[in-house]
DNA sequence: CTCAATTTTTAGACTTATCTAATTTTACAC
DNA sequence: GTGTAAAATTAGATAAGTCTAAAAATTGAG
């Protein structure tokens, strides 16, 4: 029994979109305070927008223990988050925006409110699985590929070759940052040495040797073995 | 010594895009009570928005005699009628909607902020000229092609060859009955007959001879000599 | 020139989404 | 167990945008 689709306001969906995010990263529910930070706002306005959400049985909401989506909450959330990979998407691919320029262009797109236009895009791009940064689209019903054997740089043993297939920080910083070492999706490495030290790690590509990588980067490099 | 380019919310896009209209359509001023009509809100609202652009510096008022734009107010129109009329392309050319589908989702679209996300749809587009209505869209200098010998197709002639190039009314209905009647932008026409009784005309194409078109269909067609 | 129909504005209320500042609640370290 | 730092909430304010209902202003017909 499917309940009526809703509208949801553009902070309702950012909401989710924060909750669902953190619950993923931390795999429990998001703090009123977690949430207020990844959103740039303060702790009362969540409380409030969670009290909301709550109503609305999107949300359930332990306090001093966390907010965690309902099945309906993460249904909105995974569509919000299929509209912002696939707008990513067509970003870079068709309107040649480098993939440390999308992000908050599609935090506008996103908010679209069309399911049709979106099924419409994902068609056009002909079904991509994977956003400009390795992050897996969720398809029409929510399901989206899971990434098995992938593992950030910081787990891979010595002289394993490995490709980068995800980052799993998307700030501009960062991507450019990699930019500037060569590194991009799809980039072949060796593992040289690693440095029990401070964690960080020298790998190799095709264009570069002997890189050394901080613990910080390796943390945020997905890649799996070839 | 152009304005710091201020941020306008989309209430106040929507009410300048009005009075644009409003204003190529009658030649004047549009009122608030016309302002009112065509955002589907009340005048009093109408009143606060007015205000709050005059503020701005973005449209004049004279009570009773009609709200127009400024300079400034008409770039800022001219903005979100070349976002719209892109955003419909698009829609239409690239992901296969009808040309009556694509109003309301370009209104949202048009919204969306950063002019080089429209630049570059525009060159992803190759710089189209026309929306799929046939209105000219407008470049980032808020220039646009002007349609000289367009009249609609009530003034013409008979036994004049002409092929349609703009509807003026694009609402879902009126293009669904011209779906209906096999026309379309670019659709050749001949006017057999005119009928001063009501003003209709019988016109002919290559698929249907003997069409009858009443007053109100010719009014909005613009069509341009062959 | 007058006055009535129309247009416009005012006044006051409501909703959503924010904030600050103060207060309350609770987990958990000891 | 208990106290306290951290987390969360409450209370009250502000701003945008909208509404209804009532009042005010003006145009233009006659």
């Amino acid at each position: 029994m499917a309940s009526i689709p809703r509208m949801h306001t553009r902070s309702e969906e950012n909401t989710l979109k924060a909750i669902f995010t953190l619950g993923q990263r931390t795999g429990k529910g998001a703090s009123t305070t977690a949430i207020a930070r990844r959103l740039e706002t303060k702790a009362s306005s969540v409380t409030d927008m969670v009290k909301r959400l709550s109503d609305k049985g999107l949300v359930d909401h332990r306090p001093y223990h966390g907010v965690s989506l309902t099945d309906d909450g993460q249904r909105v959330a995974t569509r919000i988050i299929r509209r912002h990979r696939l707008w990513e998407t067509f970003l870079v691919n068709h309107l040649n925006y480098r993939w440390d320029e999308v992000h908050d262009l599609a935090e506008q797109l996103e908010h679209i409110r069309s399911d049709d236009l979106h099924d419409r895009l994902e068609r056009f791009m002909d079904h991509p699985r994977f956003d400009p940064h390795g992050d897996p689209i969720p398809d029409r019903n929510g399901n989206m590929a899971d990434v098995d054997g992938a593992l950030p740089l910081s787990k891979v043993e010595r002289n394993t070759l490995v490709h980068i297939i995800r980052v799993k920080d998307s700030s501009p910083e960062f991507l450019k940052l990699l930019d500037g070492l060569g590194l991009r999706i799809g980039t072949q490495l060796t593992v040289n040495r690693r440095f029990d030290f401070d964690n960080s790690v020298e790998v190799s590509s095709r264009l570069r040797q002997g890189l050394l990588l901080n613990e910080k980067v390796c943390a945020n490099l997905l890649v799996k073995a070839l």
